[in-house]
DNA sequence: GGTACCTGTATTGTCAACAATATTGTCGAT
DNA sequence: ATCGACAATATTGTTGACAATACAGGTACC
């Protein structure tokens, strides 16, 4: 695994870009070309990416980009709300008073942010913060199952920064999550992340 | 992936079933005269199995048994704690009638096992619940989840159904999750499985 | 005109040989 | 006797060719 994982590395990158459209086909051979490399790296890098679940195989079929619908994006949703509490309640437990001061300036950079109304900015901030909490939250089996849920929702969290007026409204929930955790409060910190995710999950449902 | 599919199937039975010993080197060749299967096959299963979680390769020296000591089978429990806590909402959700009345069922047939000291029976109705449970929920994210997770915890689990009273301590924790669930109480279902796990955490602990 | 079959092509599945790399054992010098 | 360099061996990484399979298009038959 050498060649393999740059392969599996750079393929995985253009997925979550948007380069390849869902349910479009991935022909090994033209996989070959794009990267420059073996139909051998190829293969391991769309078998890895299979137990990623950014890609499906079916026998003598060939590979395709899996189409994640609606539905599925919401039970990822509603898994990520779980665990990502879990993950706040962690940060309220760990936090240093370096860390809390970061986490404080985050949240006054969100709202200027939404107050300039720059939601890209906003956006970098939100994935910022969540990864910050992560950073303090040091729980490598949950950060691991929020990136692996994260990979295969990046298409429908394009689609919900796009949603007019969502800053508005999460703004005051992720402050929440940031003055529990910096009041070292596990429990507050837990509900706070999880009424933020199941809003969330509302928004997704609303734009279908 | 056709012989791989067996291959990887068969080798992950054998490392469940406790047939390779923690950081025991996994060679190619001796694993393809094991299962009479190509190099190309076994190097495939080692390939899923790795993002299984079950086996660990470096570049040029091959694979291993990953090895997870009581630390990480904390964080796994952590992680089983809130996404088992998500099922057993869902559970109380959506059961019907005929799955109450089996939930029921188990929870008499804990009882006696418990009042019989029959371990092995208690320790195979402890699975049929939690698998009834994820068939009642029918939340194929946090199932997939709970069964990566289940397969890295095999040795610890064999090692907490072997805590001499465990099994009297549970069945109440279970009960109450039980009755949680036929009540159609989700906030209940999901606090009383809560506290159900946090007891398996500590009895983990525990057994260092 | 429609349907079933057959053939050609594109694509994936499998293999065995070869190259690259790490590990182990041996020898000599200090 | 211990350490380092070097050679031998074991093991994995990679490649290209070949086999098996599914799909598309055309043809004959009903």
């Amino acid at each position: 695994m050498v060649a393999d994982a740059r392969v599996t590395e750079e393929l995985k990158a253009a997925i979550l870009r948007g380069e390849f459209a869902p349910r479009q086909r991935l022909v090994e051979i033209e996989l070959c070309e794009q990267f420059d490399a073996s139909r051998f790296a190829v293969r391991a890098a769309l078998q890895a990416l299979e137990a990623d679940g950014l890609v499906e195989r079916q026998r003598n079929r060939g590979a395709r980009i899996r189409e994640i619908g609606i539905d599925e994006a919401v039970e990822i949703t509603q898994v990520r709300e779980v665990v990502e509490g879990l993950i706040a309640r962690r940060a309220a437990e760990r936090v240093d008073d370096a860390e809390a001061e970061a986490l404080a300036e985050i949240g006054r950079a969100m709202h200027a942010a939404v107050a300039a109304g720059e939601v890209g900015e906003y956006s970098d901030l939100n994935a910022r913060l969540h990864a910050l909490l992560r950073d303090i939250a040091r729980h490598d089996k949950a950060n691991g199952i929020i990136a692996h849920l994260h990979g295969q929702m990046v298409r429908h969290q394009f689609a919900l920064s796009r949603v007019p007026g969502r800053s508005k409204v999460s703004v005051h929930q992720h402050q929440a999550i940031i003055d529990a955790v910096i009041a070292r409060d596990a429990d507050a910190a837990e509900a706070a992340m999880r009424a933020h995710i199941v809003s969330v999950i509302e928004a997704l449902r609303a734009i279908v």
